[in-house]
RNA sequence: GCGAGCGUGGCGGAACGGCAUACGCGCCGGGUUUAGGUCCCGGUCCCUUCGGGGGUGAGGGUUCGACUCCCUCCGCUCGCACCA
């Protein structure tokens, strides 16, 4: 049967066999190798001088053991077509890619299987690169790094050295070398450095750096003896591997001082070619705000508690306080009983309901310390699942009120977080939601200060009520009242001016300051892990940390045999062993850091999986320098001038925030010490969609295998059974895994790749569907045969030129799909060479399609179909790859027409067509179309004519 | 709750404020073929008295003209989430 198919059609058997060799021609012939000027990477550098250089950037991808799907390609797919465009526009393009291989999976994977994760990585990095290849990915092989190679983790290990080894100067706005802080420390006479031992310098030092050693909270579950990222821990605080319990718990960690950059990442975000979308998140995750600190002494104590409120002109209207349960000051104003009847005031009698949610009667220190157990038990998600429900505790404590001397009652209470601010708040119950909330709750005064407007009231049926007696909190803008004392009044200024007076008020008493609170963190940078970069740190005996000179790098991780954490008591005193503290050999290292040998503890964390994403594309530029992360000449020439180095970044909008965030960060201190020479590291971002399969579910709601459901008679079905359909993340726990080497099987790679590029604008996410597939496998058939006799496999072209009207299509495609390609309006692109090649198809005689159209196809073509682009191109006579031929310019010559089709409107409905000369004037073309709608301006009176010249014409009739 | 984005045929999707549904899938009809498949040609938004009328989530507005701009609402998706 299968001889009925011509020996030469374009199917399956032959794509892939062409594919084959064109893939194996390319290796051979280098031909994605993009020359750096200088260097070991520099062949063939001097063809390259007068082109431009092109970075075109994937978000590498982790080499996980079950291979790519057919949604993983998507935005590899679309960077090749641009990188393959702009090729053919001139340029030196760098294309590559590496992989991101350290990270959780592999070590899970060693500990279920014994291996050593170096063995897996490995192979999925084999499978991965045999997927890509297939693709026909034009990546310069030579550029791939993975994250876990040691000639790669040295010079992450070099950047972390470079980070600690750094301090941020806040009057010149940059990093600086810790070196030039030492030099100003010994001269500042407040610092008293010489009278400091060793011990306290360094610590004073250690004190500014980039990189430092503090007390962090984190997920810490005893039970499987490991630290949990966020992402790992459910609803009600269990791991999700296994559902044992997790504690917040602090433990000395590595940090990264992020927090110095984030007004600079956030005003170059200004400067960067990337989605509104995009910056948004990154300027919600930075959340900036401005206000006031605000200082409250607390009675009968030294103590002063600092406040951070963006509503300083709300602070007539502060009638208590609240501290977060682990705010440090909290054991420190706990009076030894609740305060009695010698206040003689209101407060003689605490009430009941203040004393905390489980009857405490051991006094306030009792109370407070049950509530911070409750508060600690609970997670973050817990916590915001239980909404509005506000607890607290009544401290015994209290605090003045700085503008009008009220004694206002300090509560410790969940809703206020340690992470942001001071991790205490003035609380303003008449004008915030939370404040309003919790003073309901305890019976708290409400004072009001801002006059809501008159409409307000009614609406909620409270005309001229008092506060205490609205049924919500007033959070909008308003004028000041009930806000004076003997030396400021606010009465009657509006917000802004009210917060102006009383800042500078406070300023003038030296009680407050205006005050910018952010809530970036800063970056928690150890893990309790194995396959991680070990940290280029060790600990002398007074145990403070001490970076290891650059020769003694890298420091390589320890072969060990058993990846399993340990697993220990499961209760929250427990703490964490790094998997490397198994590697006995190498916990301690005897070294000469010039005052003789002496032996160090190492540091057992490892680095998290960020850190290798965050600079990997510097090491594309210069990835077998074994002096220096990048040299400069290479670095210079790709990354550019600035501002962003990177002329295009394809990836997924997951990483909107931490990753861009990350190597935003690391890339701004390279360029403050003069490593990299742009402020930034990505100029253009582009974010892919999510391609997602219809998975199917059956009566329980399991999934059933997607290959095994049959659609018919309007439904789906496994068998006889009916099966649910929705669409969702392709994966093994869908059951709806479809893989890029089926499609190639089927179909192959050209047209997966056509495929993928047709169904929809790239950032788009989209429903896959591989009956769809044969759509674009259809059109590169007719073209195929347009080009080649199917029976005998001979080139059928004729040289005679194509009739005007081909010709004018052509030009008018070139010029339309240059656009697209430069937008990356992929999938119109395609549509427009279908409808070329659907023309050639009409047009073509016996002898074939004209030369002429035939060879400007192919070329636009090539980006998005290359492998049949190159044979096609091969077979019409050229020897060359087309990799570096000109991309077809249109001819403006044949881009206007001589005449041109008006739709003729009256009242804006197009009542009829006249066709008349291009370029005609509006009497010539209005004469015209009166004609031809005469019928609908018989006996009435044209009031108007809008005339578009080439495009329309618009009778107002009245 | 706050913020952002998106709603167009049976499906994926086109459309500088100017002829809505390009291109593809599917479907219908025809041709080639012993037949099926492949391949080729034609058709395919709805209503219609065949003149035309309606139509881009719903309603309103701006405009000679709105899928496109503005307002209200509905629905879906994503991000953040007690952020003081």
């Amino acid at each position: 049967m299968t001889d009925d198919i011509p020996r030469h059609r374009y199917d399956a058997r032959l794509a892939n066999e062409i594919e084959a060799r064109w893939q194996d021609r390319w290796d051979a012939e280098h031909t994605f190798w993009a020359p750096n000027p200088t260097g070991l990477l520099s062949e063939g550098a001097e063809r390259f001088t007068d082109r431009e250089p092109v970075f075109v950037l994937d978000m590498f991808p982790y080499p996980s053991g079950t291979g790519l799907h057919v949604g993983h390609p998507l935005g590899y797919i679309g960077t090749d077509v641009y990188a393959r465009f702009e090729r053919m526009n001139g340029k030196n393009v760098l294309h590559a890619m590496g992989y991101d291989a350290f990270g959780l999976p592999a070590e899970q994977y060693a500990v279920q299987t014994g291996q050593h994760p170096r063995v897996t990585t490995e192979a999925n990095i084999a499978n991965m690169r045999r997927q890509l290849r297939a693709l026909g990915l034009g990546h310069d092989s030579r550029r791939g790094p993975a994250t876990t190679d040691p000639g790669y983790y040295k010079w992450t290990q070099w950047i972390f050295l470079q980070i600690y080894n750094a301090w941020y100067d806040f009057d010149a706005d940059r990093a600086r070398p810790i070196s030039e802080l030492i030099t100003r420390l010994e001269s500042d006479l407040d610092v008293g450095w010489v009278d400091l031992d060793d011990r306290a310098r360094r610590e004073l030092v250690d004190s500014y750096r980039l990189a430092y050693l503090t007390e962090a909270p984190v997920n810490w579950c005893p039970a499987l003896g490991t630290v949990l990222a966020n992402e790992e821990v459910t609803a009600d605080g269990r791991s999700e591997r296994g559902n044992f319990p997790v504690y917040r718990r602090p433990l000395k960690q590595w940090m990264m001082r992020i927090t110095a950059y984030a007004d600079r990442l956030l005003d170059d975000l200004a400067l960067l070619d990337w989605s509104d979308s995009i910056k948004l998140m990154q300027r919600n995750w930075i959340g900036r705000s401005t206000g006031a600190s605000v200082d409250f002494a607390v009675e009968g104590a030294d103590d002063v508690i600092t406040v951070f409120t963006t509503r300083p002109d709300t602070l007539f209207g502060a009638t208590y306080m609240v501290l977060a349960p682990e705010h440090p000051l909290v054991d420190a104003i706990v009076p030894g009983e609740w305060p009695g009847a010698m206040l003689g005031d209101a407060f003689n009698d605490v009430p009941a309901a203040w004393k905390g949610i489980f009857g405490a009667e051991g006094g306030p220190a009792e109370a407070v310390r049950r509530y911070r157990e409750f508060a600690a038990t609970k997670s973050d998600l817990e916590r915001q699942a239980e909404g509005k429900d506000k607890t607290g505790v009544f401290t015994g404590a209290f605090a003045v009120n700085p503008v009008n001397d009220e004694r206002i009652p300090i509560f410790v209470a969940d809703y206020v977080l340690m992470g942001y601010g001071t991790g205490a708040i003035m609380a303003v119950p008449a004008h915030d939601e939370r404040d309003f909330e919790f003073a309901r709750e305890f019976e708290l005064a409400i004072v009001g200060v801002i006059k809501p407007p008159a409409e307000w009231l009614a609406e909620r049926d409270c005309p001229l009520a008092p506060a205490s007696e609205w049924p919500e909190a007033f959070v909008g803008d308003g004028r000041a009242m009930n806000s004076a004392n003997a030396d400021v009044s606010l009465d009657g200024l509006a917000v802004r001016d009210a917060k102006a007076a009383i800042t500078a008020w406070l300023a003038g008493r030296g009680a407050g300051d205006a005050t910018v609170n952010f809530k970036l963190r800063d970056w928690l940078f150890s893990r309790q892990r194995y396959w991680g970069e070990p940290f280029p740190i060790v600990y002398d005996e007074l145990d403070l940390p001490i970076a290891l000179p650059e020769s003694l790098l890298p420091v390589e991780l320890p072969e060990i045999i058993d990846f399993e954490p340990e697993i220990v008591a499961d209760n929250s005193a427990s703490v964490p062993a790094p998997p490397l503290s198994r590697a006995e050999a190498w916990t301690t290292v005897e070294l000469d850091l010039g005052d003789g040998p002496k032996t160090y503890r190492r540091e057992l964390n490892t680095m998290p999986q960020w850190a290798g994403s965050c600079w990997y594309y510097l090491r594309y530029l210069d990835p077998t320098n074994e002096e220096q992360f990048v040299g400069p000449a290479a670095e210079h020439y790709w990354m550019g001038e600035g501002p962003g180095g990177v002329d295009l970044y394809v990836g997924g909008v997951e990483h909107a925030v931490l990753h861009l965030l990350y190597a935003r960060f690391w890339h701004k201190v390279l360029f403050d010490l003069g490593h990299v020479s742009t402020p930034e590291p990505f100029q253009r971002l582009f974010n892919q969609g999510m391609i997602q399969a219809p998975a199917y579910t059956d009566s329980r709601g399991i999934y059933v295998e997607a290959t095994t459901v049959v659609e018919r008679d309007g439904g789906f079905f496994a068998g006889d059974e009916a099966v649910q359909r929705e669409f969702g993340k392709i994966g093994k726990s869908l059951k709806n895994m479809v893989t890029p080497d089926d499609i190639f099987r089927d179909y192959g790679a050209d047209s997966l790749r056509l495929y993928e590029m047709s169904m929809g604008p790239l950032d788009a996410s989209r429903p896959w569907s591989t009956r769809d597939i044969v759509g674009v496998f259809r059109f590169l058939q007719r073209l195929w045969r347009n080009v080649v006799d199917e029976d005998t496999g001979a080139l059928r072209v004729v040289e005679t030129p194509a009739d005007e009207e081909t010709r004018r299509l052509l030009h008018r495609t070139i010029a339309e799909v240059r656009e697209d390609m430069a937008t990356m309006g992929f999938n119109t692109a395609v549509s427009k060479l279908i409808t070329l090649n659907n023309r050639l198809t009409q047009v073509a005689t016996a002898g074939g399609a004209p030369r002429d159209t035939v060879e400007p196809l192919v070329l636009m073509l090539a980006p998005l179909a290359p492998h049949i682009a190159e044979e096609l191109w091969s077979r019409l006579g050229h020897e060359s790859s087309l990799t570096y031929a000109d991309f077809p310019v249109a001819d403006p010559q044949w881009l206007t027409v001589d005449e041109v089709e008006y739709p003729v409107q009256v009242n804006g409905k197009v009542r009829g067509k006249v066709t008349v000369a291009a370029g005609a004037e509006q009497p010539v073309v209005e004469a015209a179309a009166r004609l031809d709608v005469a019928s609908y301006l018989d006996g009435a009176s044209v009031r108007k004519v809008i005339f578009v010249p080439d495009r329309l014409i618009n009778f107002v009739v009245g």
